[in-house]
DNA sequence: TGATGTTTAAGATCAT
DNA sequence: ATGATCTTAAACATCA
């Protein structure tokens, strides 16, 4: 599913990019000039997503989207995150998350000059028209969770749980297959105390996005099974996989009726814990949901340097707002930079964007969650309410045949589509849409899907 | 007996 | 300061 995962995609991403638009300022070789961090695609070939590690095997073939070979952490100069790498402090008898610097990798730039190392270039003005949008001032470092045992990986456990659960390819799991999932694919637990399995346990009793499955009595074996709660699938699509207080002009979207309604029954019960914005529950799954203001959200509509550092100190720690990407694409507040962000974001979550290069590119990665879908743009909101199974399954192999470099550019192709970044520009730029119309939008079309599916599509 | 599952409590971090 | 979110720890129950 990666499309960029690896230097060579990104390599032949960057010789289709220059033989098609070789006009482009600053992506030239010779082109030096203020701009070059957000213009040139040097840091795309090091932006590879893909492990260093040679000997495993690439993510295209293995057939696990979320392989966290995928995975990458980032973390930038000017975008701390209470000086821990993980939300939470790791135990204090962990060693293994001890004194760790976060800078692993040996950080590769385009350039050493200052005036074209997108590092010391602090606030450049972008080619985007967006003036002073912080550029990178640290290069992107990949973190290789699989063998690297000393990095805590900053996904909560929640998003441990289901990118297991989406990795087993299974409607359901085991406890023990998360357990596996998790230590095969993150050394970091593997080495540490198995606390962990307790927390994992923790997260899916009280996280209500999260159902048990009994056992059949003629299944062998012990314990029962867990899958994504379908009520509760869809909240991974509405901005809040990751994201904490949703907007209460959410809540009060038409969209969100019927959620707002689960919402307010929970907020009876004022129990105090949630989790990705699903509802912690205890006594049967207590229930409950914060309706105050998702203001961060609002700030980062309306900032964009802020939107910059809480993408980042998001994506750090594994979380991902889809919402305030859906509000900073189609809002266009979104910088290369940002793209970056949203790329290593949606890498983190299975979904792919290519480079991001222009404004205009800033939607290819929502054309991309959304299975690439080629739908009239005049009709692509009533559209994307009746998208049937066929329609989507189709559009979820679309999303897979984007593992081919290949599609990534069909000029050969007799039917020259619009790209999906360009219709939905073009109905944003129509008309224009809120960030509960942005909701909407999605929630529609992923309130369609099987459950499964909904949460694969983001896995 | 160990794995699994539930529940409670507390601390850390972040946003308001 | 306060509340929300998330993690961690622990006690306890259930079950194969």
């Amino acid at each position: 599913m990666p499309v960029l995962m690896s230097p060579d995609i990104a390599n032949k991403f960057k010789e289709k990019w220059l033989t098609l638009h070789p006009e482009e300022p600053g992506t030239g070789p010779d082109s030096v000039h203020l701009d070059d961090s957000l213009t040139s695609l040097h840091w795309l070939q090091n932006f590879s997503i893909l492990s260093a590690d040679p000997e495993r095997p690439s993510g295209a073939g293995t057939g696990c989207p979320s392989s966290p070979q995928h995975l990458l952490y980032l973390k930038r100069l000017g975008f701390p995150r209470g000086g821990t790498d993980s939300p939470s402090s790791p135990p204090a008898g962990d060693t293994a998350a001890t004194g760790m610097p976060l800078y692993l990798g040996s950080p590769v730039t385009s350039g050493s000059d200052c005036t074209t190392d997108p590092r010391l270039a602090n606030y450049a003005q972008t080619g985007s028209g967006y003036p002073h949008i912080p550029v990178q001032t640290s290069p992107p470092v990949e973190v290789d969770y699989k063998t690297n045992p000393k990095v805590k990986p900053p996904y909560s456990y929640a998003s441990l749980i289901c990118m297991a659960m989406q990795a087993s390819k299974q409607p359901k799991v085991t406890l023990s297959t998360i357990y596996n999932w998790i230590t095969e694919n993150f050394c970091y637990y593997r080495h540490a105390e198995p606390s962990w399995q307790n927390s994992i346990r923790h997260n899916l009793s009280l996280n209500k996005c999260f159902m048990k499955v009994p056992r059949q009595k003629d299944e062998p074996g012990k314990g029962g099974f867990w899958q994504i709660d379908p009520q509760y699938a869809d909240m991974f699509v509405n901005g809040i996989f990751k994201r904490r207080r949703m907007s209460a002009n959410h809540y009060s979207s038409s969209s969100g009726t019927h959620r707002q309604s689960k919402l307010l029954q929970g907020r009876e019960t004022g129990y105090h814990g949630t989790q990705n914005g699903c509802s912690f529950q205890g006594g049967g799954k207590r229930k409950h949901m914060s309706t105050k203001s998702n203001t961060k959200a609002l700030r980062m509509t309306k900032s964009p340097l802020l939107a910059t550092e809480a993408h980042s100190a998001d994506v750090l720690r594994g979380d991902f707002d889809l919402a305030s990407v859906f509000d900073d694409v189609l809002s266009g507040n979104c910088s290369n930079f940002e793209d970056l962000d949203i790329n290593t974001a949606l890498s983190s979550l299975g979904c792919e964007m290519e480079a991001s290069l222009q404004g205009r590119q800033h939607t290819a990665g929502l054309g991309r969650c959304m299975g690439e879908l080629h739908i009239p743009q005049q009709h692509q909101h009533q559209h994307h309410q009746h998208l049937d199974q066929d329609q989507l399954l189709q559009s979820h192999h679309s999303l897979q045949q984007f593992e081919e470099p290949s599609t990534l550019f069909p000029e050969q192709s007799e039917e020259v589509v619009l790209q999906p970044w360009e219709e939905i520009k073009e109905e944003a730029q129509v008309i224009p849409l809120t960030l509960d119309q942005g909701f909407g939008l999605c929630e529609g079309f992923f309130t369609e899907m099987q459950p499964w599916e909904r949460v694969e599509a983001y896995l």
